[in-house]
DNA sequence: TGAATATGTTCTACGGAATAGAACAAATAA
DNA sequence: TTATTTGTTCTATTCCGTAGAACATATTCA
């Protein structure tokens, strides 16, 4: 296909991403989700498509300086690129076009 | 995971069969797609997704009457069930959260 | 009546994404 | 110098996305 859209996860770790400023890394962004969906994620379902998303360019990241409050190992930071924006700004108009005239909340009428 | 959300591609197929309402069916339901979408999308792109909806519960089909306007095969007719109208429901309030505070366009800061 | 044409669907193979969770790494505290 | 805490890497498996050839069935017309 010519050019697709990204996948519902790619979507949410984007925007996840994009919420979480300067503090989205791996466990910020797994709790984030996870509250934002209700549902539960493994961490292979968190660290698996981050490192796609950068492979595509949508993603950048860099080791935070060596200073956490307590113990542990360097935060991987991660960041949105230019390329991510307007991938999520074309997902916001494609879900526009979607979901237009979709009622608030749709009777099962079961016709 | 515990239940996950359709993916992509079937959120699309089940929001075009709900629009396309009594006249849904592979053909109409891939043009309709391609031009919400502004993208190819091959005939197995088309069946294949639906078929699994149906095994899922959330979508329903059955033949047409056969009398076509003008020779062709019996049409397969789609039709959304209550749980795929419950699915869609849950989908738009999750979308709602994912995307609340996103900007129409949101400027690419580059920062 | 049977070949041509039009309309639709089935089949199935392949690649890649989604997901899980064990293993590993690295920093501080005791 | 070992325990503890915080965080990431690794990799296997399963399932989904996608493509398009093959097939099916109805009408039209020679």
């Amino acid at each position: 296909m010519a050019d697709k859209f990204i996948s519902r996860p790619e979507e949410i770790m984007l925007l996840a991403v994009w919420k979480l400023k300067d503090n989205a890394y791996g466990i910020t962004i797994r709790e984030f989700i996870q509250e934002m969906t209700g549902k539960y994620w493994s961490i292979g379902a968190i660290y698996v498509p981050l490192e796609r998303l950068e492979k595509k360019g949508l993603l950048a990241s860099y080791n935070s300086s060596p200073s956490p409050e307590r113990g542990g190992r360097r935060k991987r930071l991660f960041k949105i690129t230019p390329a991510g924006i307007t991938e999520l700004n074309e997902l916001y108009r494609m879900n526009s076009v979607l979901w237009k005239g979709y009622p608030k909340l749709c009777p099962d009428e079961n016709k």
